[in-house]
This record gives C-alpha cells, structure tokens and sequence, in this order.
DNA sequence: CTTGACTCTGGCCTAGACTCTAGGGTGTAG
DNA sequence: CTACACCCTAGAGTCTAGGCCAGAGTCAAG
C-alpha cells in the first residue's frame, strides 16, 4: 500500500513516516515503476510500534535500540538479553516513579480538598506538589 | 551558595540553571555584590524537583505548570484541582503503558529464554519484541 | 489524453532544551 | 597585588523530531 494508506492507518505524517525511513528507523520499501513507496503490513505494524514507544516517551534513538533488538538473530538472544533485561529495568524505575508521583498527587490532591472545606477563605500556600519537591539530597544545608 | 556547588549536588549544567531561570522555572535568586547568583536549599529542592519531572518525560512545559499549582494559594484550589485530576490521570494513563510494555518485554524475554535452551544453534528470528509491534490494527490486512 | 489526487526529492524552517564561545568581572589564597 | 578558579551577559550554535513548501512526476478515472 502507499505512504496515504500508511497516513490513515497509524495517523502519522508523510513527513514523519520518510523521516523515519532516512533515519534508520523503518527500512525502504519496494517501489513502484513511477517511484512510490509500497509498504508491507509489517511495516505498517513497525510504525505503530514506533508510535507505542514514542507515546511513552523514549526517544527515536531508543526505539531504533529496540528495533535492532526485534530483527536480531537467536544467536545473538544472549547479547540482546543483557539489552534487554537493562531496558525492563528502566522502564520499571520510571514506572515506579510515577506510581510514586501519582501517589504524592493524589494525597495532595486528598489534602487540599478538606483543606477548602475547613478554611475556604484562607490565603495558605497550597500543600499540593510540596511534597514532590522532596528528594535525597541529605548532607546539603 | 554559588552555581558551582549547584551544579554539583544536582547534576545539572550551569547553562542549565540559567536557561531555568530565564523560562520562569526557578526563580531569580538573590545576588552577591558582585553579581554573582546565591541559591537557597529551596532552589536546591525545585531544582531536583524539575530534574524527576523531567526524566519521567515530562517537558518543561509542563512542569512549569507543576511548579505554578506548587506555588498556588488555597483560595485557587478548586481551579487548581481540575487540573491536579487531570495530570493524574494522564499521569496513570502513561503508567499503564509502560506496565503493558513491561510485561510484554518480560514474556519475550522468557520465550527468548526458553528458546535459547531448546535450540542454541538456530537462527530463528528472535521473537522479542515482535509481540510489542502487535497493535489494534484490526481489518488492516 | 487530460484532469485531479497523490507522491517524489530537496531544501529550508521551527520549537524545545539546551550548549558553547567570547569578552569581561569576582573572590580569595598566597 | 596578583594568580587562578569561578562567575557574568549576550548571542550564536546544536540536536531532535519533524513541518512546510516548490517544482516535478505518477496514477486512475472519465
């Protein structure tokens, strides 16, 4: 099918779609005699792992990591496993950061709701995110 | 005390802090006769504050808006609630993904596992991450 | 065989988040 | 008082992830 079908189906631009193909992220399609790109459902599918991916958050860099990973060889299974296993953990870590966060929110959120109830006029700065200001730097005042 | 010692417990570049404070994260600080800037523990902890905001991925826009309902005072509360509720959510909504994407990483890297076990020599292609690629796209093919 | 929708390459432009450089002032230790 | 590390401002440059043309070619329908 050709770059408009792939625009309808992952919502992405032409433009991102050829950058990504200039930049390594998704390999050249065939072509048409007249010079059209003619992708494959596969190709369709990688350009919406890409869009998964860029949802949350990880950079294009990243994600060619991750294809490189997809298209490797079993052979090479161990060495991308240590790749592997790296990148779970990261994606833990900012997952349990923003439980964390979510988590501060909430009781924050929790916290200045029955403020307004008791006081409603007073002109108190917010408890809201104070407490997210916190972190570990314990030896510095 | 001085950027320089900024810079040291945060991480963070010296360009940095002040490209901060010229965008209206930080505040300016207070100066030396000389003109040199001189940071409080609080600016230490805004600081740190916007460095885990942002490597949760979110942009300095946004957390300009955190730093704005950190500052708020009560009487702005209920305006500042919807938007508090809102950021949650997307807060959890990303969250979400990035548990989907974990388990997905994990299984792969235990089929990958397996596979290894059973068939070392094989080039089979690596079935990690082929499952991540695998979206809602239903009648496409 | 012409029209209109689609696609091509190439190149310039942008926003976000810095980084670097130049040219000069500050602070303090010896 | 001078050396040296540290800091200042202003402005230009960089990298990412595309967006936005222009000018030209392609494809399907009528």
């Amino acid at each position: 099918m050709r770059i408009g079908q792939i625009v309808k189906y992952t919502g992405l631009s032409v433009d991102a779609i050829r950058f990504y193909e200039r930049n390594g992220l998704l390999a050249a399609p065939a072509r048409s005699q007249g010079g059209f790109r003619l992708y494959s459902a596969a190709d369709l599918s990688t350009l919406e792992f890409i869009r998964n991916l860029q949802a949350l958050g990880f950079s294009l860099t990243e994600i060619r990591e991750f294809l490189a990973l997809r298209t490797h060889e079993l052979r090479a299974c161990s060495e991308m496993r240590k790749k592997l296993d790296r990148k779970i953990k990261d994606i833990h870590a900012k997952r349990t950061a923003l439980v964390k966060l979510e988590d501060e929110l909430q009781a924050a959120l929790q916290k200045c709701n029955s403020q307004l109830k008791r006081s409603p006029g007073k002109s108190v700065a917010c408890p809201v995110l104070a407490a997210a200001g916190k972190s570990k730097h314990k030896g510095v005042a």
